[in-house]
DNA sequence: TTCCATGTTCCGCA
DNA sequence: TTGCGGAACATGGA
């Protein structure tokens, strides 16, 4: 279930769980889960050593190892799980990651979409990969989101789902920051008013903040959320008018007949 | 059996 | 050059 949100949760869990543990042996599941890295390689630059620290852009997560770091991309099912006893080894393991005290950190992944790679480093990664922004990064400023629109044309929720311009949103996200801000995902981006963009930028950032923490504490969406009732006919718990669904930038989308324009 | 899924990439066309 | 539709990838659940 991995955007920002997701991966920014699987961040601390990291974090919190698995470093500075010494690294006995990366056992690979599944070798198409690996990006160009070969499992001999991957294996010999972690063995011996330790997590120290993560990092996250967009729905990247990195994990610094001796003079490298693991990259991680989610796919559309990656998780990560940290457990002590070889019973707890989730199903659709692709990579475990076993230390020295006897713990064990998998990367399942039941559809294959996901990575597990070598970077030198974030920064390298993200220039390579040609990323944008993080949203949640305190350098990406109202200033800056409208630079980038004004270099833009096309459907709104294209910009936003669109990884080069901004890192981390995705389908349920675009969709929802729409619904809250009452603009149709359709809506040509030199068609929208300052404010609106505006509303764009701080709806975007509230929805990522507010998911993170709720779901932190092991609570659900709100129910004013459009994302509980992504269903054709639904009611929208905002005005009242029905959910309808289509097809923006090549994904299932969901929005407010009345509200959103 | 068929359709659908929180993602990314590549190709062809306008 | 930019933007977009469609297909492909792999797999399980409704």
């Amino acid at each position: 279930m991995p955007e920002l949100p997701e991966v920014e949760l699987y961040a601390r869990y990291f974090a919190e769980q698995a470093l500075r543990q010494e690294i006995a042996r990366v056992e690979v599941r599944d070798e198409r889960i690996l990006g160009a890295v070969r499992k001999e390689a991957l294996s010999r630059a972690l063995r011996g050593n330790e997590f120290t620290r993560i990092s996250r852009h967009g729905k990247h997560l990195f994990a610094d190892v001796a003079t490298q770091w693991v990259h991680f991309h989610f796919g559309m099912s990656g998780d990560l799980a940290y457990y002590t006893s070889e019973d707890e080894e989730p199903r659709f393991a692709r990579v475990v990651f076993d230390f020295t005290n006897g713990a064990h950190l998998a990367f399942e992944d039941m559809r294959l979409f996901g990575v597990v790679d070598l970077t030198p480093s974030p920064g390298d990664f993200i220039r390579e990969h040609r990323l944008g922004p993080d949203p949640l990064d305190p350098n990406f400023t109202l200033k800056r989101f409208r630079e980038i629109v004004a270099r833009r044309r096309g459907a709104i929720k294209a910009m936003l789902m669109s990884q080069e311009i901004i890192a981390g949103i995705g389908n349920l996200y675009a969709d929802e920051t729409l619904f809250q801000t009452g603009i149709h995902p359709r809506r040509p981006v030199n068609k929208l008013s300052h404010s609106d963009v505006k509303a764009v930028y701080s709806r975007m950032r509230r929805v990522l903040r507010e998911v993170i923490e709720r779901k932190a504490r092991g609570a659900s969406y709100p129910r004013t959320y459009l994302i509980p009732r992504r269903e054709e006919g639904e009611r929208c718990p905002k005005c009242g008018g029905t959910i309808r669904r289509t097809v923006v930038f090549g994904r299932t989308t969901y929005y407010c007949g009345r509200h959103q324009r």
